[in-house]
RNA sequence: GGGCUGUUAGCUCAGUUGGUUCAGAGCAUCACGUCGACAACGUGGGGGUCGCUGGUUCGAGCCCGGCACAGCCCACCA
């Protein structure tokens, strides 16, 4: 079969995720083998994937394809998020452009849009995922809205309500004015930025004309005003005590109050008190018993309450009241102010501080053993204990999440009302009415009494929280919250490993934690990965707006899945940001073209073999043994770097020991000379090592190892689920004298490169060794790389050729060719120097007493040893160096 | 304001308990090369005072203190 110039991944992927699916390889059923689980942390189901994405599953498909090359039972769940506010302001959004609008439908109608939409864009990423050959178990593809999901989040909804861990109450929130509805405090981002400070005076109830002034950013807010407070050790406010002022142009009157709260030194050392619109004003309200007056819409527009203004927006507001205020003098000073501001992180609009009514979860009591699972090392997190003191601070300090959304799309909160709006929480509106009736003293209702009750209920509008749903995601894909200690999930629960990005710590997995704590009183995974963010070259955050994200199906037509997974696996060291740079995809693919053009080669090798299996020539024998002991000590090292999550520095490991030792020097030591056979030894032990090198390469790249791996023989298996061998342990000496081979060829070509030797200009070489029995079994390798046509060994110098020392041989180059040693004879004085420099620091330590007498014994013989090898190597040298002029 | 992390070659980063001259890799760059796998390549080379500064030690890129710069997270000072 004749093999193409280049590797072409197209055909070469669909051919293989399709083979592996067909066999089933990547579905899980419990069995005997432990398991190794991961989830897939649900992307949001009408999103596409970013980079960020990329690297997630990319290090997780690595993961899961290693264990289950090494006899666990890998099981991996793909699955989507309904992520509740980003999705309901798309469907919003599509509807808009029908001409429909939102507040015309009725919830039905709006959730059947909602699921049509979901359907038709919900399989983008499912699609993404499977053409970067993620080996997902897709019969388990779960999403947070599958009714067994939802399910599961209201039986956890009911019983943490019932535990008195859920409450409802009037709270200050974050509110979010486009999608109006609460927000979390960990969905509000703060942004640092200059902002105005506005220093405004109020006139005082007094007798005089007196005023008093307060400095503030948001002058819209003074209609909201309903106290001015001073601290109470400030001489410049005493005479205050009891006083009233007025509020600019509404002329509201309001008090003068003291409280230690206000700095002094701050501003004018007057804080005016806005209740509804700040939460610190907000606690001075509660605690002086202030009036509240909202002056803000649930849109963001100036409210009735605030009597000027009424309708127009937050932002147009302030400007028009600046400007009325400065012409009524009211404005006495402006200056810059550096300060911070939230955001909504789905709408990007500026956050409101907000009184509503809202549903909480405490999180005092689920945080603490989801505390102490980390602080005690059950769950590691990686890297290292860079975000350890994150989730520990976090989680100290924890404050009650705010678990309601004024959206649809959702989990509806299970908690119905009366008409005189008494609640009751219950999955549905029967079982709702019959715990009414029971609190009414009607313990055994009759059905129609039932339904006539449930009928009068009326449930809660809103819904859920996303990450209200997420939290149970670890447990609910086995379906371990609606059937608690089902075979699957006992088999597959805890988890073995997260991956996920570490700007969900908070969202995301500290709240996994608490929900496997509190639910299957077990942490719901051992290891915690986080990936690091993507950014651009120019270190930018990588995000639609600048459109500085790459399309992931187009990388992957363009340079093909495996060199995209390389290339993002490459520049990814855990834990930091990476930079990516398409340069690396480059390198990737350019990998792929590297083996696909060692496949080349020896399947050149195939029609000429001789001789049969057992049959050995001993010409080739170092190489074989060379290669096997360099394969084992390298899957030894790829082997710990993957259980330390080291999985960027295991990747480097093996695309050195493809190119550079199997490449560079292992196929160019056993290839045969032109037209020549090659030993069916060698044929198949290449054969061998080959497929060694496809199988610890596939978790990285498995299309074009699996491509290879059958292109290379007729197999009874696949790459996919061939399992790891044991590895043996290499030999040290057959390692290092492969590393002196190695050396003496650079040194020679080097050689030959600075005498202008060209590549087909044969050379005799004389050795002089006192070690000769070490080159014979690399005598013929030696001869070959370096093109000599003779290898002779002396005991003198020759005469008239280029001579190099490697160690404390001498080789002798003579060639045809006039030579010019002037070059060749300051390498050897460098050398020389650098030699003599290394021994007198070598002498210096060594005759230090103090190192003498702390030093490690094995450390003392080290260094002697080295001070009697420089000493030779300098006096092979200065004979070199004699035998030149 | 509190906390965390980083600073090593032009760029992106390794550097395991301090001990070979330990100063590394990849990319980029330069020279030479089209020889029957591979120019998306081969062979070879050049390139860094390990942010600065004190200290501990026989010995520091690595440990400790201080400083500078960068980035991230957290925090209710208008």
């Amino acid at each position: 079969m004749e093999l193409t110039k280049n590797f072409e991944p197209k055909t070469v992927e669909n051919k293989w995720y399709k083979h592996w699916l067909s066999q089933g390889y990547f579905s899980s059923k419990p069995d005997g083998r432990p398991a190794f689980t991961v989830v897939i942390p649900p992307p949001n189901v009408t999103g596409v994937l970013h980079m960020g994405h990329t690297l997630n599953e990319t290090v997780q498909d690595i993961l899961v394809r290693k264990a289950r090359m090494s006899g666990f039972n890998a099981c991996w769940v793909p699955g989507s998020d309904h992520a509740s506010i980003a999705t309901e302001a798309k469907v919003v959004a599509m509807i808009k452009e029908k001409g429909i609008d939102k507040n015309d439908l009725s919830r039905e109608e709006f959730l059947k849009y909602a699921f049509e939409w979901k359907d038709k864009y919900g399989g983008i990423i499912y699609n993404q995922i499977e053409r970067l050959g993620c080996s997902v178990d897709w019969n388990r593809t779960t999403f947070t809205m599958d009714d067994h999901y939802y399910k599961a989040v209201i039986k956890v909804f009911i019983d943490l309500y019932n535990k008195g861990l859920i409450y409802r109450g009037a709270r200050m929130i974050n509110w979010d004015p486009a999608a109006k509805t609460a927000l979390s405090d960990e969905e509000v981002e703060y942004k640092e930025l200059t902002g105005k400070l506005y220093h405004l005076r109020y006139k005082l109830d007094t007798a005089k004309e007196e005023y008093i002034s307060i400095a503030t950013q948001r002058p819209e807010t003074i209609m909201g005003d309903t106290a001015i407070c001073v601290n109470p050790n400030d001489e410049r406010y005493a005479h205050l005590k009891g006083a009233f002022a007025f509020v600019p142009l509404i002329n509201r009157r309001i008090p003068i109050i003291f409280d230690e709260y206000v700095d002094p030194a701050f501003g004018t050392g007057a804080l005016k008190v806005t209740p509804a619109h700040d939460i610190n004003d907000y606690n001075l309200g509660l605690k002086h018993n202030l009036e509240v007056v909202d002056t803000i819409n649930e849109d963001g527009t100036m409210s009735a309450a605030a009597q000027i203004y009424i309708g127009e927006d937050r932002f147009a507001a302030r400007k028009k009241i600046i400007k009325e205020l400065e012409e009524k003098g009211f404005l006495t000073k402006e200056e810059e102010y550096a300060t911070r501001m939230g955001y909504s992180q789905r709408t990007g609009v500026v956050v409101e501080p907000r009184i509503s009514t809202q549903w909480f979860v405490k999180m005092k009591e689920l945080a603490t053993p989801a505390l102490k699972a980390v602080v005690d090392g059950d769950i590691k997190i990686h890297p290292g204990e860079k975000f350890l003191a994150t989730y520990k601070y976090w989680l100290e300090n924890v404050k009650d999440w705010c678990i309601s959304r004024q959206l649809w799309w959702g989990q509806q909160i299970p908690a119905w009302y009366d008409a005189e709006g008494r609640m009751v929480v219950a999955e549905t509106a029967i079982q709702a009415a019959s715990l009414k009736l029971q609190g009414e003293g009607i313990s055994d209702p009759s059905a129609s009494q039932l339904e006539a009750c449930s009928l009068k209920l009326i449930q809660d509008a809103d819904v859920l929280d996303t990450w209200f749903s997420s939290w149970l995601w670890p447990m609910e894909v086995f379906k371990g919250i609606t059937e608690p200690g089902n075979a699957e999930a006992k088999y597959y629960y805890p988890g073995s490993v997260l991956v996920t990005g570490q700007d969900i710590i908070f969202f995301w997995v500290a709240r996994m934690v608490m929900a496997g704590m509190e639910y299957e009183k077990q942490i719901p995974f051992k290891d915690v990965y986080f990936t690091g963010m993507v950014r651009d070259k120019q270190g930018r955050k990588m995000s639609k707006s600048l459109g500085n994200s790459p399309d992931l199906l187009d990388l992957i037509d363009r340079y093909g899945a495996d060199a995209v997974r390389f290339g993002i696996m490459v520049s990814s060291p855990a834990g930091n940001d990476l930079m990516f740079d398409e340069n690396s995809l480059e390198q990737g693919r350019n990998f792929n073209n590297k083996i696909w053009n060692a496949l080349k080669l020896v399947k050149m090798w195939e029609q000429r073999k001789r001789g049969s299996e057992g049959e050995q020539e001993t010409r080739n024998d170092f190489a074989l043994i060379w290669f096997e002991n360099r394969l084992n000590k390298v899957k030894t090292e790829v082997d710990g770097l993957m259980k330390q999550f080291r999985l960027s520095e295991a990747l480097k490991t093996i695309y050195s020991l493809i190119w550079d030792d199997f490449c560079s020097w292992y196929l160019e030591w056993v290839k045969p000379g032109f037209e020549q056979p090659i030993d069916a030894s060698v044929y198949n032990k290449t054969v061998i090592y080959f497929e060694e090198l496809m199988q610890l390469l596939h978790p990285y790249m498995p299309f074009v190892t699996e491509e290879i791996y059958h292109l290379l023989k007729e197999q009874k298996d696949d790459l996919c689920i061939k399992q790891f061998a044991e590895v043996k342990a290499p030999d040290q000496k057959i390692l290092s004298q492969g590393e002196l081979l190695k050396q003496v060829i650079s040194t020679i070509r080097d050689a030959r490169n600075k005498n202008q030797l060209k590549p087909k200009d044969t050379i005799t070489l004389f050795i002089e060794t006192n070690t000769k029995e070490s080159y014979s079994s690399i005598e013929s390798i030696l001869s070959k790389q370096v093109n000599a046509n003779e290898i002779s060994f002396t005991k003198e110098a020759i005469a008239n050729t280029i001579v190099v020392t490697v160690e404390k041989d001498k080789f002798y180059i003579s060639a045809e060719k006039e030579l010019d040693t002037s070059t060749l004879k300051d390498d050897l004085l460098k050398d020389l120097e650098h030699q003599k420099g290394f021994l007198s620091s070598v002498e210096k330590k060594l005759s230090n007493e103090k190192f003498v007498a702390n030093a490690k014994s094995e450390v003392l013989a080290l260094e002697q040893k080295k001070k009697a090898d420089t000493l030779a190597r300098i006096k092979t040298i200065e004979e070199s160096l004699s035998s030149i002029s």
